[in-house]
DNA sequence: CGTAACCTTGATTAAGATCAATTCTCGTGG
DNA sequence: CCACGAGAATTGATCTTAATCAAGGTTACG
């Protein structure tokens, strides 16, 4: 383990190393392959967790079995912060769990579990980490609110618009570009059934709505690429 | 203003006198009647609030008017602390604004507005108050991630009946009740119009859904009181 | 007692979920 | 290299839920 790729993770960033190594020394690390469960949700809590390479799903199951992604965490994301802060005390409780499940959806994901006892320690000495842990849930929440914005306020075609384009404006932004990827075009990173729940839909209506997205000549899909061929009226259709 | 009251507001609770004092002093103080505007989302940012008599409803509105309620402030409780941990600087950006529109809720609402940077300045020599602050983000988070889950995975009938049971289950933990009211009752403390919003649906549907619930025997809606006939049932039916 | 806000109820429609049948894609082993 | 099979995606037909449209009823309050 490169002790220096976690200042990566953005709760770590203001870290020294000295407080970086004492992290990893207490963490744990562990390697999963692809549909590997991290964690249950009726497993008790034992920390929060760094995804260091991969990709990793949070999500709920219905009683009648069906899924919904909560969110998606990438290379140096983190999850499950959350219960760290809750009603403290609870974290010594016996039967404190996770509040969702969490699957690896690559075959080389890899993470860290930080401990829950220690790292609360560690927080509580250093103003600069709450900070970030705050700053982190601030953009957490803003994304929350505006993703449920989204659900109840605006239809399919909407969502999926909305979501092309923040994946378009990110690859933008980005400064590593895969170069085999046209630059108006985006991959997707994770399957469409995966994309349909995350959406809040199912995969048969995303499908129908790529299809008339692409219809309409406002993008072209191809497996996992979708290029987009009219840009103004993607954002149009977004709203 | 009696400064002693801002001890129950959640993320001032660990304070002194002192800085409860120099809070106050910076802050501004406000009064609303009912449908007025505390904010909307084209303000610029000034500074959190707190509801300190009231109810202060959070809002969006879509392209085509619709509304959607983001959640519900009531006495002590904060809105817009968000916005404070944003990219830091950006609530210098004289174009950092408000993300949603608050409306006051009750003739007799009162605020007070507690500027971004003397807060934040307060903040960062606090690291009590900075672990409040994570404490209520957290806690925020929580319930967003739930109110998606139940917005994706349930059907009216069962956001409605879990809606009873929050509320009822509040009511039972809570010291000062309404003895006007049979303890197996709640009242509604928002129209039924916003509580559609709330719910993610629009008012026919909740009406629709409450006349169901009734005429199965599981509860009954008097103008806005609803008392649990079968609390089973109501607790089947929210799954 | 009139009017505005709030709520209910009915008829209709539309969006999207469900069910079902294929097809596509790709990795694995023969 | 091909065939097999599993997982992923598409497409069609149908059904369900809840939104929309429309009208009328209730309540509160000056």
């Amino acid at each position: 383990m490169d002790i220096s790729t976690l200042n990566n993770v953005f709760v770590f960033s203001e870290l020294s190393t000295e407080d970086l190594e004492l992290i990893a020394k207490f963490s744990r690390f562990k390697k999963y392959n692809k549909s590997d469960i991290i964690f249950f949700d009726t497993e008790p809590y034992l920390g929060f967790y760094v995804v260091l390479e991969g990709m990793v799903k949070i999500y709920k199951i219905s009683k009648d079995g069906r899924e919904h992604i909560l969110h998606l965490v990438d290379k140096y994301n983190t999850c499950a912060e959350v219960p760290l802060f809750e009603n403290s005390g609870a974290i010594l409780d016996k039967d404190f769990r996770y509040p969702a499940n969490a699957m690896a959806m690559e075959d080389t994901t890899e993470v860290m579990l930080v401990p829950a006892r220690q790292y609360i320690e560690l927080i509580n000495n250093n103003p600069p980490l709450s900070m970030k842990m705050i700053a982190g849930f601030a953009k957490r929440l803003r994304h929350l609110n505006h993703h449920i914005e989204s659900i109840t306020l605006k239809d399919v075609s909407k969502r999926v618009a909305e979501f092309i384009l923040n994946e378009y404006n990110a690859r933008q932004k980005s400064t590593r570009k895969e170069k085999s990827l046209p630059p108006e075009s985006i991959r997707l990173k994770i399957s469409k059934y995966d994309l349909a729940s995350y959406l809040g839909t199912i995969l048969e209506t995303l499908s129908r709505t790529f299809k008339k997205l692409q219809d309409d000549g406002i993008i072209e899909v191809n497996k996992r690429v979708i290029s987009i061929r009219d840009l103004p009226r993607l954002k149009e259709t977004a709203s």
